[in-house]
DNA sequence: CAATTTTATGCTAACGATTGCACAACAAAT
DNA sequence: ATTTGTTGTGCAATCGTTAGCATAAAATTG
């Protein structure tokens, strides 16, 4: 910058200003030096401005396992929004299993202005380092940890929903596949699916599950296929469609007709799950709303003012597919 | 920092030195700052050392469009990897389409060491952005650019290999769907797979395909399926388990039998492809090792020593699943 | 014990931007 | 003609860290 104001003739204040359009300064003045900037290729450093800017431009993002697409689906999101914000994300894990502690300090090295964790383990390395360091952090996909805003999908009531269907649709002994015990994504979609068959007074549903993975569906669906048929159950959800997919396969594998004897349904509406052979029945999780919201989230508090830990759940929407038997009125229209 | 020297009585440079472990501070002395530091949570800030140091740290990392698991795969590696070697992601880019040019400009902005492009489509403002600048840049999974290095798979052998495969076996009419066809990665794949058949005098192979994903292929899968038997491929390729799985997807809803009609095989390699349904054979890419070598290369140009640019080229590993007809020699195996 | 080497620390100037304040030039008002 | 107001620039301090050089204290040597 010091070499472009002196082939300038003008003072590197003044570059500075005119390269972020100050009305103070002339437009003439003004038009010279962006052209001069443009033709030398100059380009701000954004490390030093933000050390006396005090905001780096920069969000932390801690991914989830992304052999679930879901959590692929979700990153396309934050990227490309993040972008439309003058954001850039500091990609600091991915995958399973707990964050690094060098990686989660790099939160605080690069001084990031917020924390994104998509994520429905707990990655409390991550949410401590924020809580302790006034980090801005919004949790996507789970509910809170100690410190921190959430967004997520109303995870009860679209296992609710789901349950609702199947039962009007004339299904009468249900299943439920679940995911990590731990996580309350997994928890608060079987309960809200069990809630509503036992409020409807079907028997208990069968239970299986354990971990979020195609293979732990396919494991639930050898299982359930091996059943005797008068006890096999009539409907089964996978609390993600990743393991609803799992459930499908095994399944169709061990020559049981999905929807035609088993109905299967997931949750979550990734790309994957409604293309064929799955075309999953399921319920989607509003992506890009969520994205968006989460980052009014994390907007609102990273200009240093505090507010309050906020939680917000959006309702997510049906995706009719033809993996479940449902109701007339629902497969007519 | 400052305050921390004052709390250490000490100056601001020896607090510096002390917690990178210079050897002229005094055991006693760095301990006690270490303590200090760690009492009150001191982090350095990695952008004012960057201002000095002239490195940042920061990797740029521009993806592919992710609804192809290969790309969450690959982006998984070089989070670890990278973290492993202490350095960060900047995650410019994920999805179809070319990169914005703000967002490219962040590259610069960010003044990151170096850039990672994992895109088989030309990013090309990303990497004319780093030419310009001598930003080091290595293309992984496709061809070099005007600049810059690259590290990539033998998608020509992989083709190769697989179509040897399916002729020793007895295939006779061969087909291949490919990718978008202006990216090297897909044009080598079936290159090699076509060159191959020709060479064993077989008749021309069918060709399909035009996009990378899996709607084609399943479309793809559906000419096919419709074809008279006589007239009907007995072997397919998809230049991508992506494609390779779309193609399975249509013959099976089609009633043909896979691998017992005809046999299916992909490349790439990745988790979807090589679990029930699928059981794809494939040419696995060695991606660990793929990430490995790249970020080798990208090291090697960091210090700010010119290297002429290098492509690497690595052989993939054949994996057998159950979706091809293969030679009994190895099967048996 | 003086002279010399070693060792540990402090001082200060960078790095590349931003920003408050001072100041020069010029126009308008008294 | 002096004052007041406006407008456009420059100066210098600042952000948090590192690194070269100077220096004081301690250890070694003759």
């Amino acid at each position: 910058m010091a070499s472009l104001a002196r082939a300038a003739g003008v003072a590197a204040s003044t570059v500075s200003r005119a390269l972020r359009n100050d009305p103070r300064i002339s437009p003439d003045v003004r038009d010279r030096i962006v052209a001069l900037a443009q033709e030398v290729g100059y380009t701000p450093n954004i490390l030093a401005r933000s050390l006396v800017g005090g905001s780096s431009g920069l969000i932390g993002l801690v991914l989830g396992p992304v052999d679930n697409p879901f959590y692929a689906e979700l990153m396309q999101r934050a990227v490309t929004q993040a972008a439309a914000r003058g954001w850039r994300l500091l990609l600091v894990h991915a995958g399973p299993g707990p964050i690094e502690q060098a990686t989660a300090d790099a939160l605080l090295q690069y001084r990031v202005d917020g924390c994104l964790i998509t994520s429905a383990e707990l990655s409390s390395r991550a949410a401590r380092i924020c809580r302790d360091n006034q980090v801005p952090l919004v949790m996507v996909n789970r509910v809170a940890w100690e410190h921190g805003s959430a967004v997520s999908c109303d995870n009860d009531a679209a296992g609710a929903l789901l349950a609702d269907l199947l039962i009007e649709a004339g299904h009468r002994r249900l299943a439920v596949v679940s995911g990590n015990p731990t996580t309350s994504t997994s928890i608060e979609r079987a309960d809200g699916f069990i809630r509503r068959v036992r409020a409807a007074g079907l028997p208990e549903p069968l239970r299986f599950g354990g971990v979020n993975s195609h293979a732990k569906g396919f494991e639930a669906g050898q299982v359930i296929a091996a059943l005797p048929a008068p006890d096999r159950p009539d409907a089964v959800l996978g609390v993600s469609d990743l393991i609803a997919m799992g459930i499908m396969d095994a399944l169709r594998e061990a020559g049981i007709a999905v929807p035609g004897e088993i109905s299967v349904v997931g949750i979550d509406g990734v790309a994957a799950a409604r293309r064929p052979p799955y075309r999953m029945t399921t319920v989607a999780q509003p992506l890009e709303d969520m994205m968006e919201r989460a980052l009014d989230l994390l907007n609102a508090r990273m200009n240093g003012v505090h507010r309050a830990d906020e939680v917000v759940t959006l309702r997510g929407d049906l995706v009719i597919g033809q993996s479940a038997r449902l109701p007339a009125r629902l497969t007519a229209g």
